[in-house]
DNA sequence: GGTTTCGTCAACCAATCGGTTGAGAATTCG
DNA sequence: CGAATTCTCAACCGATTGGTTGACGAAACC
């Protein structure tokens, strides 16, 4: 599970950790900042926010003390561009089947075997 | 963790799965066509199916033996909203920060007060 | 009808996950 | 400098995960 997209999808997976990227829209933010509306300790957050850097998700201005947690736009496109491809490709398939069975309407209604127009 | 969004991101956090998906946007397939090409064993094939089912991401036709397993484009669509919403609002935050910089900018070079246009 | 094939359920196992507490390093403040 | 705050590391715990093997019910085929 090493790979970028299954870190990515699973950190996303966790509804506190998606609650964090929310906010972090609104702007970057400490750790402590984005640990005081929740119930569980700062060092589950820090945690949580190590799985989203190391999704690439989320980036720290400098390593030390008190650096703003940072969203970062890259790895969300990756995560886009995968399930677009195959949403797209799921319905080209359904348009090709629409099309079949438009065919087969024609050839039994008509018997008309010479169609021109065929946008594959 | 039962919310659809987690559920849905989780389905897609394990490598086989996402191949799984892949493999279904070439048309419906029975479970033991989808395990073929694996080296795990069928069950473990079928327990990942599980979780795409229950994930909403896959139905299948009948409950019965040999029924295929097809693609469900909805959960799709619930994943790249969520992830298109946060990526749309942290980019409207840049945008937001740049009109900010060209704000100070003119007012430290002009000092115009007066600023009717604000697309908030 | 009998056999074979297909799919799932059950029990088990090692590894990972999300959480805790405690300690400690480093930065900021008085 | 000394003290308080911020953040992370380490060890531990219960629950979940991805995999296995074995058994079994239900279609499909002869």
């Amino acid at each position: 599970m090493t790979d970028s997209l299954s870190q990515a999808f699973a950190a996303l997976a966790d509804p506190t950790r998606r609650d964090l990227v929310a906010r972090l829209t609104d702007g970057d933010a400490t750790v402590s900042q984005l640990a005081a509306p929740y119930q569980v300790s700062v060092q589950a957050i820090s945690k949580h926010l190590k799985v989203l850097e190391q999704a690439g998700l989320v980036s720290r201005a400098a390593a030390g003390h008190r650096s703003p947690v940072h969203l970062e736009a890259e790895v969300f496109d990756l995560m886009t561009k995968w399930i677009e491809r195959y949403r797209q490709r799921a319905e080209a398939r359904y348009r090709r089947l629409d099309a079949v069975l438009a065919q087969l309407d024609d050839e039994e209604a008509g018997h008309r075997p010479t169609r021109e127009e065929e946008t594959a």
